[in-house]
DNA sequence: CGAACTGTTGAGAGGCTTCAAGCCTAGTGG
DNA sequence: CCACTAGGCTTGAAGCCTCTCAACAGTTCG
């Protein structure tokens, strides 16, 4: 039998949490609380797919979502994950285009969908608000200028060292310095933007190196300087 | 003697035209304008540098700029060019980060500058210009992330394909098929991503395949469609 | 227990980069 | 006015990084 998926907790629905409503008055935070719909997502749930007209954005309040385009021949690129306390969705939405990438749930996750219409409500009556969202967008499209960059000049090498490192950022590591995130080869390739083989020769060659140690998907930092290094930072 | 700079025409330093002031009352609009300030550049010249902390967001009436980072052993990586009726620099205003990119001029060009305290205004007292300014950094958000898919899966051949593409839809051509940017085949190769020699045999390597014809930096669309075909689209 | 998916390793091919040398053009200074 | 220089452009050769294909082991799950 599928294992139950769990109702979503109080914490679970609890946008108060959010930086980005923060600035919120009381009534605009229960305009949020009445509209707002938050439900569980089974691992390997589709979320919303590239071509699609999104109703409204998504808070992930729990779980791992995957953020990914379809390019050639199917292939994924992986575009960035999104956890507890951030968006997804609101990229089109905003811009008012058919998503240009598809949401795939990876850790069991809770998401409180918003409607499009109480976005432009909050943008409308706090302009507060809206600066913050403009704030998020800006930070995102400077991540994703980094990342031209990187992609455009560096080996692959380079990247799936600097990839590891910027899971760590944004994972964190557990007492034994292991990553918090189960990723398959074939997502991690799909980050860098290589094949399978080539990320696997690499995350071996990395082994050998004494730079970090594998077991499966877990993947556990001996030598983050050392990483540093191969990656070019 | 180096040839005089030409003075900002009226119709130079004339906001209204631009699509993002296009909600703002006469009050703001005044306010706009009063706040602004307007001058010429000469080709060559840097507007902002990398790392360098912006004092508000300029608004192109004239020319075009090269929006480029800065990689590994100083190899550009052009991430856009910004033209009539665009804005530069308010990524990094917004989001409250120093510049992380760098301005040249490449067209003699005129620039008003609108300083970061006249942006907060817009933004606090128009909701409709904040949203506004929401769609911007999304589709530019959305391009950037297009184009991490296609330099991490594409080949340099179907990358220069889609640039060229890409520079005719931007900045259009003559009655005789010419594009009306000149670019160093160095440029073309900072924007795909690749060696300029690269660029080189892969130009000729079109023109020999009657897709452009060549002439100095001025190319010639011959068989877009074919292009179109090349660059997998 | 088999099917499907994931991970691993090897071999071969080829796209692209790098290095090097020479040509051309435009701008500079005598 | 012309030689000169610097920067851009072009081409060739060599080699490496990375991809693709293929075969197989391990794992998960119905």
């Amino acid at each position: 039998m599928r294992t139950m998926l769990k109702r979503p907790t109080d914490d679970d629905t609890d946008l108060a949490g959010f930086l980005l409503f923060k600035k919120l008055t009381d009534e605009e935070l229960n305009r949020l609380n009445f509209e707002k719909s938050c439900s569980s997502y089974r691992k390997g749930t589709i979320v919303y797919r590239e071509g699609s007209r999104l109703t409204g954005f998504y808070c992930v309040t729990r779980g791992i979502i995957k953020i990914f385009k379809t390019g050639i021949d199917g292939k994924e690129q992986i575009i960035r994950f999104a956890k507890r306390g951030e968006i997804i969705a609101y990229r089109s939405l905003l811009s008012q285009e058919l998503a240009c990438t598809t949401a795939k749930v990876i850790e069991e996750a809770v998401l409180c969908h918003v409607p499009y219409q109480t976005l432009l409500y909050l943008i409308q009556n706090n302009w507060q608000f809206a600066h913050h969202m403009l704030q998020i967008v800006c930070r995102e499209l400077r991540e994703a200028n980094d990342y031209i960059t990187d992609i455009a000049q560096k080996s692959v090498r380079e990247r799936l060292a600097e990839v590891l490192l910027l899971l760590k950022e944004n994972f964190e590591l557990d007492h034994q310095n292991t990553l918090q995130i189960s990723l398959t080869r074939e997502e991690l390739a799909n980050m860098v933007g290589t094949a399978t083989e080539s990320v696997i020769r690499l995350l071996s060659e990395f082994r050998q190196d004494n730079l970090i140690e594998l077991q499966g998907r877990k993947i556990k930092f001996l030598n983050i300087s050392g990483l540093r290094k191969v990656a070019g930072l």
